[in-house]
DNA sequence: GCACAGAAAGTCAAAGATGGTCAAAGACAA
DNA sequence: TTGTCTTTGACCATCTTTGACTTTCTGTGC
């Protein structure tokens, strides 16, 4: 495996422990895992980004700490703020960590979830123009959750 | 025989021995084959299509993979009438009824038809060019009837 | 209060590890 | 010959790992 999976999975882990909201010590958790400390960096601007979830925040110097937290919303929350998060434009990965997110909460069922990944997926798109697929992911990404707050 | 189909007979055979999922390595299976990495694209792009049945997704990158699954074809006889009556094209109109009749029968749910039909409305495909949100469309349905196969 | 040292965390670019794309050349059948 | 399928390789895109350098915060001695 990875050790930035096992990063990411060590994170998790105390996110279960600390009930949603982790405060770690960069230098830490790196030697503890075996890895540089901006390792640590890169695994949380790569997976605990908001698009999945999380919100974090760190200070610097003595005392220093990184949190991160899962937010917790109610599911017609999370809808209208994945509605707004959703830009101009939107990648296969972009777009399924939000997928991810709403199964995770429970807004969609994890056979919606492969139904609309399966739609927004590249695969899928393959017939539209590379610049466009973007845009059209994120239109049809919108007007699929739109379906879900009537 | 074409080295083509040995890979294919060889990826034939590790999706037999992984119940219809394989994850391989490309540069890994084509030393082992003895061909060129981007061989084992045009086996996958030529032989191992959602038309045939095939569902594919892959990363790049360090630990990156190729994941191909099988779908059971069998599955669900009224399914695989759809399925291959999609043809190249379809216009809104086309692909409503489509939808319409699936739900009838109970091969999807009311609210999973009303997000399919979201996705492939002309209002979401809107950005894409006129020509060819027909095939679009025709693209994504199969995509996601594919998803309830396997 | 100020200057300075030490203790964190942050940034960024280079190198490494994979897979993807595309066009040219080859092989072969109609 | 022409059209289609196969083979190959040069070049591209994406994700991970590493480390040098930077910034920010705390504490201590003056």
């Amino acid at each position: 495996m990875l050790i930035s999976d096992s990063i990411a999975k060590m994170i998790e882990q105390m996110l279960d422990d600390g009930d949603g909201l982790v405060e770690l010590r960069r230098n830490d958790l790196a030697s503890r895992l075996g890895c540089v400390p901006s390792q640590i960096n890169y695994v949380i601007t790569s997976r605990f980004t908001p698009e999945r979830g999380y919100i974090t925040e760190s200070r610097r110097g003595g005392g220093g700490y990184i949190r991160i937290v899962r937010v917790k919303m109610s599911k017609d929350e999370y809808l209208m703020h994945f509605f707004h998060a959703i830009g101009d434009s939107l990648d296969e990965n972009e777009a399924r960590a939000y997928l991810v997110n709403l199964r995770d909460h429970g807004v969609i069922a994890e056979r919606e979830a492969r139904m609309i990944a399966a739609a927004i997926s590249d695969a899928a798109l393959e017939k539209a123009p590379k610049e466009q697929r973007g845009a059209i992911r994120a239109d049809l990404l919108r007007h699929v959750i739109l379906t879900l707050l009537v």
